[in-house]
DNA sequence: TAAAAATACTCCATAGGTATTTTAT
DNA sequence: ATAAAATACCTATGGAGTATTTTTA
């Protein structure tokens, strides 16, 4: 016989109504079953819980009813715990970024994120696009922030920032200090690029980009990664970034803003449909909140790539 | 649909088996009726706790899992302790006693209590014996340790300690600083009496001790209560009391042990036979185990009051 | 296609109801 | 004498079983 909830509550009310036919009552039940089921419970535990006639707790009732009480309350708020996490209210949100987001637009997020939902905790992993991709597929994100994500069915996406490339050129290049340049200023620079083997997809835009604009670059790839690692000392070579990224200080970069407005790929927010937990469900309806503060879907004066 | 604990009891099943059929198995019954339970949960709930093939929890599924532990484990340390305060491990016991007991009797079966039964709490209340058997008869004390608490029909007692009567009397009586005394000696001094209104029976119980030795003495009545105000300083009174509290530093006391070896009315414990906690039936054992221990019970030299 | 969960139905154990007796004040 | 709890017996809800279908990896 499993001491269950039920008959807790029949001894937490008998205890506070101070007798069986009160209890019977507020139970919305008869007296004798009640009765009946209080005898076989302590039968069952091996001691009485009630002094009859007047009805009082015994010592082991006392007991009963205080530990009672607290199953009682933590599985009501069980109940109510279980329904805010399948609203999204808590839970654990996986999220690969690309650097590019990392610097501005994921720390924004994360400040509207808090006060909406103080109990959503994301832990967030910077990677390369490829491994962004990877990681989506595999399960290991739930959800991931990047910029060539490739379209797959079963992956929604939701474009969060739509942004114009700047160029970065090291300080003994012959446009540093410049306000600006157009792209045809860098003619002759050499492109450093991300090696095609950690992000193809957005290298490849990349160049497809450029090659609209009629311009051809000598490519070489960085052999370092990271975003601080450009490799651009020898004062004749250019990288391609993001906007966003450009306001971040570099140890050897300074930002050169293109005249020609290229657009950078749009940073989108991309996920399995079939594998969404609610709090991520939660973290993209922030995020969609929060481009349209924050204007980072307007379309740059530049257009945006097809 | 009450959550009860047979099915939080399913819901942690499944997660730690990662299946409905290999939870069913270990829960004993069939695979079908346990789907139903948790479509039927998930369905009250308004949440799904699992994704299907393969079964994995959902974030929801993760917090009631959690939250379930904790109920259930809370839930049967419960039945535990329930039945442990049955046996009397843990609870309270309202003692009521007389201060000849507090002052060494009681503080030694509270030491001995302490290691047996830790969970055990003693309320102790000193009284007169006229406040002991009304409290006792009003529910007020569970226990009571005095020493001519009237015999009733529904009270148990069991005998604690039996000692010889010593005399005390103020710094300024011609007895102080002998050794010892026989009653004789105290002949034309004035016996100091605790009042007939707080304790009628012991007051009762030692002038008829007195009575049989032959002996008549002037009897005067207390106005101050408590042992420390006996009113001995005008050098010709004297009081009897038990000898465990002759060794009691007094404000205006020096004790004279009698050769006579007048016994003072045995130390009793007094219970109500229908309304003994648990916790003071292990409280009597103690006392039962430390009075053997301590010699308490052997007869004094000079006879037992009859 | 094979393994696992969901559906359809059936049954029965037990929680609960009604009538009555017992018990303690 | 009365009020409250216990006992006896009955009813029916819902939890569990068996057979089967559906699903997706």
């Amino acid at each position: 016989m499993p001491v269950d909830l039920r008959l807790m509550r029949y001894v937490v009310t008998i205890a506070e109504e101070g007798g069986f036919q009160r209890a019977a009552e507020r139970l919305r039940m008869a007296q004798p079953p009640l009765s009946r089921q209080i005898l076989e419970l302590e039968r069952h535990l091996g001691v009485s819980l009630f002094h009859r006639r007047p009805t009082r707790l015994t010592e082991a009732g006392e007991v009963f009813v205080a530990s009672a009480r607290r199953v009682l309350a933590d599985a009501d708020a069980m109940v109510e715990r279980a329904r805010a996490a399948g609203r999204g209210e808590s839970g654990t949100v996986r999220l690969g970024m690309v650097a590019s987001a990392a610097h501005e637009t994921v720390p924004e997020v994360l400040a509207a994120l808090r006060p909406a939902h103080p109990d959503v905790v994301v832990r967030a992993h910077e990677a390369w696009s490829g491994e962004l991709a990877a990681g989506l597929r595999a399960g290991r994100f739930d959800l991931v922030l990047g910029r060539t994500i490739p379209r797959r069915p079963g992956l929604a996406r939701q474009t969060v920032r739509r942004e114009p490339l700047v160029a970065v050129v090291g300080p003994a290049h012959p446009l540093a200090g410049r306000p600006a340049a157009a792209l045809s200023d860098l003619y002759g620079s050499r492109l450093r690029l991300v090696p095609g083997d950690v992000a193809p997809d957005y290298r490849d835009m990349l160049l497809a980009t450029l090659a609209r604009t009629g311009l051809e670059f000598e490519v070489d790839d960085c052999q370092v990664l990271g975003w601080r690692h450009l490799g651009l000392d020898d004062g004749k070579s250019f990288a391609l970034v993001p906007g966003s990224l450009g306001a971040l200080p570099t140890a050897d970069g300074v930002v050169l803003p293109l005249t020609d407005r290229l657009p950078a790929p749009d940073l989108e927010l991309v996920w399995r449909r079939d594998a969404l937990p609610p709090a991520g469900a939660a973290f993209t309806r922030v995020v969609e909140a929060t481009a349209r503060e924050r204007g980072w879907l307007e379309t740059a004066p530049g257009g945006r790539p097809g």
